[in-house]
DNA sequence: TAAATAAGTTACTTATCGGTAACTGGTGTG
DNA sequence: CACACCAGTTACCGATAAGTAACTTATTTA
């Protein structure tokens, strides 16, 4: 039967085509290594070998390590704003409800036991460079943080929503990355606290 | 002529026999190298050769490179140390308006041209292991970091002072790290005033 | 002046890095 | 059955990693 066009367009099943079940145990298993010991830490054999198969494979699904590592990054950012988007979803048209609902969700996770902060925000330090293909994607991830922090202090009524919203990030920020220093009962267990009394600070008349 | 033990001993006319300029030159250069390019990213050859020596001469100041990383870290806190006692000795006994200058004086420098935040910090996560020598160097000095926010918190007669040292030092490491993704204007230009926010709402009786 | 010390040089080790060529075996599916 | 495709395997490339041996050349300094 001759395939037309239209045969090509229609009727796609399965919008990926399933892509192959190597390649995504070679992106789990190198997500969770990089997360764990950093990016640069680990190598592309490493991750092939840990994943159960080997470099010719690992090269077959992806065009560099690079790529992966830019790939990698882009799905920490997908799986941060779903994070996001679910905390914040109960409190609809409360934002400071949502902050603090974001904070309150936030040390939890950052101080679960395997956590190392933010994945975004570690990879900032190990790439930087500007031709690296996930340092765009770094950039952007953060830049959409700030936006939306800053887009929460104006719809609550803040007098200088940016200026909360940036003290905001900075807390947020903060939290991720002392994580990596203080293992329990760091710096962390004021974060929830110190954007309550920010927020006050900020909408008292 | 027979030397004794005693000679040994006695006549140490110069603590430290100066060392030697090539060893200063590497240290320097790597300090430089780690700071600006990570300290995974770069090579001992490197440093040798951008310190106008070789890989032997090296390897003859240091024991092995790791020795090296924590050498750098331990003279980057004494940098920091001496940075800080001196921002805030003219106003000794006031510790409101040290915390002040601090956060001034950080911001100030963190926005500089060439910054790349806190070099400690950044080897927080580019140093995981625990076996390192530099690890050990790089979490005394961010305890000491709390211990002496914490301390001027109380200091200032905070109601809550560990609460507020803590949040000033999340304010102080998500500025040093939100300044590797914002090259200019980053959330940081709210650092000074968050801290002073901070303060206000936990001396007011 | 002679011994000690600092430093440059060349060559080497073993291991790993990112990345590729070419061949093999298995599993579908038309 | 045949062909495509996915994946495993072995062997390799050049570059770089950290680290060492051994010899030479300056500069001190006693």
């Amino acid at each position: 039967m001759a395939r037309n066009s239209a045969d090509l367009v229609i009727e796609p099943e399965v919008p990926a085509p399933a892509k192959s079940r190597v390649r995504d145990r070679i992106f789990e298993t190198a997500s969770a290594l990089f997360y764990r010991r950093g990016i640069r830490a680990v190598g592309v054999d490493t991750i092939a070998c840990e994943a159960g198969t080997n470099k010719m494979s690992f090269y077959r699904s992806f065009a560099s390590k690079d790529v992966l590592v830019a790939e990698y990054l882009g799905e920490q950012g997908r799986e941060y704003w779903t994070w996001w988007d679910e905390v914040v979803a109960p409190y609809a048209g409360k934002p400071r409800k949502q902050v603090e609902a974001l904070f309150e969700s936030c040390v939890t996770k950052t101080c679960a036991k395997d956590s190392r902060g933010c994945a975004i925000a570690n990879a900032t330090i190990e790439i930087p460079e500007d031709e690296h293909p996930g340092r765009k994607v770094l950039l952007d991830h953060k830049a959409e943080s700030r936006r939306r922090l800053r887009k929460l202090a104006k719809e609550m009524g803040a007098r200088e929503p940016d200026v909360l919203g940036d003290a905001l990030m900075l807390l947020l920020e903060g939290s991720y990355i002392t994580r990596l220093t203080f293992s329990h009962g760091g710096p962390i267990i004021a974060a929830a606290k110190a954007a309550k009394t920010l927020m006050d600070a900020h909408l008292k008349r």
